[in-house]
DNA sequence: CCGTATCCAATAAGATACTG
DNA sequence: CAGTATCTTATTGGATACGG
């Protein structure tokens, strides 16, 4: 896939890239294709199985998503992993390099914000709604505010926390924190982003807490 | 292109798109495909024509470019508009909402800056390189620094201010300028990120500053 | 279940020639 | 100059089928 090629006339011909040396189209070499940003967004928050990544990447095939986690890992943006005994499971992990994608990945998401045509009632993974929380914070409505929030979507589960004005995203247990949030990343995105109420959502824990916390992300205007 | 199509057996499909409600998704619907995010960094200083950015995206081919420029119109980011007598001619710009998408080329090429398999000896737009200045800018090497720097690459010239610490760029004429730099974008980059000696460089007015000015950005080290 | 490999149909991209 | 039209090639996605 990454070799030469050879047409009938029999001219070598070199896989196709942009003629630049600007960065931004550098960058496009290594993760512009279709697919592979998302697929890196998944990794942004720890280590994925195969069958993770194509259950939350809706649409991507097998082949097309085994393709691209090759070309990530042969660029140095991720790498397989095995998961330590009992699991003993493939995973796929992104680099130190490919973590440091995350401001790429921000700021595409802070401009679509401002899309007319955002469509935010399709579907959405939980490592999604948890990076929009580090995007879209507001540490000015989070004034004084620590707290640990617990995510529990499915078998997967996050642990974010906000002290000093800042907010951190980890997976990892739910037990300890002040209030838990339980179901569908969807849901979780139409309190916070859509207006939808609270009370649709199965909080565990301090209700108060978990309402304020709907509260403290800002999604621009749109443009237009 | 934008309508849809009726297969063989008569089901209605929709034009390809990630079924995922995530900013960055969305985002790589307007702006992710092949060429879109370069043509827009073409507009970022200004209108151009049709052939401008044909000559500045090296591999690009008329119809893709049309395509591309239709598709950045229809989504809102450019639009079509003609100079002002005696000119009149056909330009493409970029709308605000456009020009606000310049963070996410600034992230790409930051984060791209430290990718080992970049080469810099490429073809290089004016716009791409003085759009890196803006980039790689290090407001601790320019205090207590104010001048203005012209550009003039062929027939298009720009006008670079720094001014309490601050960093701004504009298309126009180099006249009144402290220094002016004139030859081709690769050279420029050969001298700030390259390491060649400014004396390969054409430059009229003060010197000193001229130099001064060339050592003002720095590159992230590379990953790895 | 975890992927890979292969085949096929549909799009997208690229090269080139051509028109107002 | 500013695109279209046409043709060829490459990439993508979907549907299996296959090995560990």
């Amino acid at each position: 896939m990454q070799s030469e090629k050879v047409t009938k006339a029999g001219q070598a011909e070199t896989k196709r890239g942009y003629v630049d040396a600007c960065g931004t189209a550098h960058a496009l070499e290594l993760i512009g294709e279709r697919w592979s940003l998302l697929v890196l967004r998944e990794l942004m928050l720890g280590p994925r199985r195969f069958s993770e990544l194509k259950g939350d990447l809706p649409g991507i095939s097998a082949n097309v998503l085994a393709q691209r986690l090759g070309e990530l890992e042969s660029r140095g943006l991720a790498r397989r992993a095995r998961l330590p005994p009992p699991a003993s499971v493939q995973v796929y992990e992104a680099t130190q390099w490919g973590l440091e994608a995350e401001p790429i990945v921000q700021a595409l998401g802070r401009w679509a914000a401002r899309s007319p045509r955002h469509d935010p009632t399709l579907p959405i993974s939980g490592v999604s709604i948890l990076l929009s929380f580090r995007t879209m914070f507001d540490p000015a409505r989070a004034r004084g505010l620590e707290a640990r929030i617990g995510f529990v979507f499915g078998d997967m589960s996050y642990v974010l926390t906000i002290a000093s004005g800042a907010l951190t995203v980890a997976r990892g247990n739910v037990e300890g924190c002040d209030a838990v949030f339980t179901g569908q990343p969807e849901q979780l995105a139409a309190v916070v982003y859509g207006g939808a109420p609270v009370e649709t959502l199965q909080v565990d824990g301090d209700r108060v807490l978990a309402t304020r916390f709907t509260n403290l992300f800002e999604l621009p205007s749109k443009a237009q």
